[in-house]
DNA sequence: ATAGGGTTAG
């Protein structure tokens, strides 16, 4: 087992590797003469079976010991496992040691420095070890191409490929798989391609082939090119379970559900075991696509298999059931994994803060101490947004200087878009600016988004105005940049400069997302675009809507008003909302299906890939209340829960 | 006893 593998091992393996720790250790402490390799080869052990702490307090040991010392071995060790656990700063300490005691010119620490560096995301660290060291072997090289390929310096990686080629070095196998990984990060299909030429003409990927081609099949399913990727992964002879997951990630992320699905099954045919890594990829297949009933089959499956009490596998299935709605099972799961990790938590307070339930979600961070897990970046950014969700102002204010003072987090920039979005849409327009120019970090087109479309809520044409322009600078290829100037100025009156920006759209040419709903019926997906007529039962749908209609009409005065969101990010386009937006279709066929059953239980789940707009939230309030039945909305922002009229969101989205 | 490569969950 590698070290890198520990983290998704099953408990079993690393009890067994454990207790043969153990047993050194007692060896160990038995000894009556220790010498550095006695010490080195137990930092080592643990190390190995996923234990480095242990091994940077051996370490620790030993420097207060006068008659051992450590070597270039115990270092590269020690490098490794800062690197493993994330831990820059023992690794600076340690550094520091070395060059007191001149280990530092030795191959392997310089070495296993770049890559505890990278491994540490201190990517600069590692570039300066790198320009010191003495005499470059590949394994140098090699080190700090793969330091800026995972870092996402891609175009670092591949300006160092050129380099070092150009002072005569021949790159091996293990170059080319960092520099496709680092051409996979750029999305740069043409480098690519030449590096899977030179692999052809250096035999390496006959002779390395399940590895390179791994590499090779995640370049073109990240660059959008699946058939290739299928071609590569169809002539590998021996399939790993790593060249599948990285298929069937692939087909996922490029939308491809079913070739996804077909991967996975053909995998589950072959006599290839499956692990945690393809198990919490297919789960987080079902988590996105909101497949409760598929996600529910392999959850059952997966209590069945070692690899089932994997971390990353428990919290993809929480997420599952999060994204599909069923807090109550995501509970379930959460409380009865074995071991979590801040993963878990993250996941459970993002899930409570997107159903609007930022109390709980509170609850759930503070609780977080109790198992002595603490908070990372995504974890604030979690517990700010569902803050903001609940419209808990103070709460995320305190939360966001805990941030601040957090010496371990450097806020990055969707930090300060949260905030920015709290106090811009609760009408604090000037301290959002303000908090723009003067936080540390270079501001994004979505930062201003977020701002742009509070100017919007709150009417402010000046500030909005300048922000566009800020905006469409940065970014004038997205639609709703467009879309949201535009109705700043008709919001103002200013009639002649909205529709002159809606023109410009056109002229550009420029796309935008369709909106696209689903819902599950007796395990069978049905999806509708706007204005869908392509279901069988379309014209009972339309019928159904309308009666449903003229009855809330007269029970609830709902009135079909287009009220515009707050975020608007993903705003319908005009045209398209005069036709039947996908979510009313989807309810409407759910509502047919019904008609032929006396009791229905639960609530009724729908799912939409973009914000819900104004008049259908109000639809659906008005619906929960005439139909005495519980609605479910997930949309791209958060969930939506109609009862009897209101909304979990509080009309505040 | 040591250094570099393909996949996963928020």
């Amino acid at each position: 087992m590698r070290i890198a593998d520990f983290n998704n091992a099953n408990y079993l393996e690393a009890t067994i590797k454990d207790c043969r720790v153990e047993m050194a250790c007692k060896v160990f402490d038995r000894m009556l003469e220790r010498n550095v390799v006695s010490w080195t080869s137990l930092m080592c052990g643990y190390l190995n079976s996923g234990n480095a702490n242990t091994s940077l307090s051996l370490l620790c040991q030993m420097g207060g010991s006068s008659i051992v010392k450590p070597n270039e071995f115990t270092f590269s060790t020690n490098f490794k496992a800062c690197g493993f656990i994330r831990v820059p700063e023992n690794g600076m300490q340690i550094h520091g040691w070395c060059c007191k005691t001149g280990f530092e010119w030795f191959p392997v620490v310089g070495n296993s420095m770049i890559d505890m560096y990278s491994k540490c995301g201190r990517i600069d660290a590692a570039s300066k070890v790198f320009d010191k060291v003495p005499e470059r072997s590949l394994i140098t090289w090699n080190a700090m191409i793969a330091g800026y390929a995972v870092g996402h310096n891609g175009d670092k990686s591949l300006d160092l490929f050129k380099k070092m080629q150009i002072q005569g070095k021949l790159p091996d196998e293990f170059t080319f798989t960092s520099t496709l990984k680092a051409c996979a990060g750029l999305g740069d299909i043409n480098s690519g391609r030449q590096i899977h030429g030179y692999l052809i003409s250096t035999g390496f990927l006959l002779s390395q082939q399940t590895i390179v081609s791994g590499s090779l099949i995640d370049l073109y399913a990240k660059c959008g090119y699946l058939q290739d990727a299928q071609k590569i992964f169809d002539q590998v002879e021996r399939k790993s379970v790593i060249s599948w997951t990285t298929l069937v990630v692939g087909y996922a992320q490029g939308g491809n559900l079913s070739k996804a699905m077909e991967s996975y099954r053909s995998l589950r045919k072959s006599t290839i075991p499956v692990d945690g890594f393809v198990l919490s990829s297919v789960m987080a297949v079902f988590a996105d696509f909101a497949l409760l009933q598929q996600g529910k089959q392999m959850h059952a499956y997966i209590t069945k298999t070692p690899s089932g009490l994997d971390i990353s596998v428990g919290n993809s299935v929480m997420d599952m059931y999060l994204k599909c709605g069923v807090i109550e099972d995501a509970d379930k799961v959460f409380d009865e994994m074995p071991k979590r990790n801040v993963v878990s938590w993250t996941v459970m307070i993002t899930g409570y803060g997107k159903h609007g339930l930022g109390k709980e979600a509170i609850n759930i961070f503070e609780k977080m101490k109790s198992e002595n897990i603490s908070p990372d970046g995504v974890t604030y950014l979690a517990i700010l947004s569902s803050c903001s969700h609940s419209g808990l102002v103070d709460k995320s204010q305190e939360y966001f200087s805990r941030l601040q003072n957090d010496p371990t987090i450097k806020p990055n920039v969707e930090h300060y878009a949260c905030m920015v979005d709290l106090l811009g849409r609760s009408g604090h327009l000037k301290e959002a600016r303000n908090l723009i120019n003067n936080m540390p970090v270079k501001p994004n087109s979505g930062i201003w988004q977020t701002l742009l479309s509070a100017c919007k809520l709150h009417k402010d044409l000046e500030m909005g105005r300048e922000v566009g322009e800020i905006l469409l600078k940065m970014d004038d290829l997205t639609t709703v940049n467009y879309v949201m100037m535009s109705s700043i100025y008709a919001n103002a009156g200013f009639w002649k400069e909205s529709e002159l920006i809606r023109k410009s759209v056109k002229v550009k040419g420029l796309k935008k997302v369709g909106g696209q709903s689903w819902v599950e019926i007796d395990k069978t997906i049905h999806f509708f675009y706007n204005g869908d007529e392509r279901h069988p039962l379309t014209s009972r749908i339309h019928e159904k809507l309308k009666e449903i209609e003229k009855r809330l009409k007269e029970e609830v005065q709902y009135a079909h008003e287009v009220r515009f969101s707050l975020h608007d990010v993903e705003e319908e386009s005009r045209e398209e909302s005069l036709r039947v937006h996908s979510e009313k279709l989807a309810i409407g066929l759910v509502l047919v299906h019904n008609d032929g059953i006396k009791e229905h239980r639960g609530c009724i789940r729908i799912f939409k890939n973009l914000r819900v707009c104004g008049d259908c939230h109000e639809f659906i309030k008005g619906l929960s209340k005439i139909s005495s039945k519980v609605f479910l909305v997930r949309d791209a922002n958060r969930f939506h829960k109609f009862e009897n009229g209101e909304c979990s969101c509080g009309d505040y989205w």
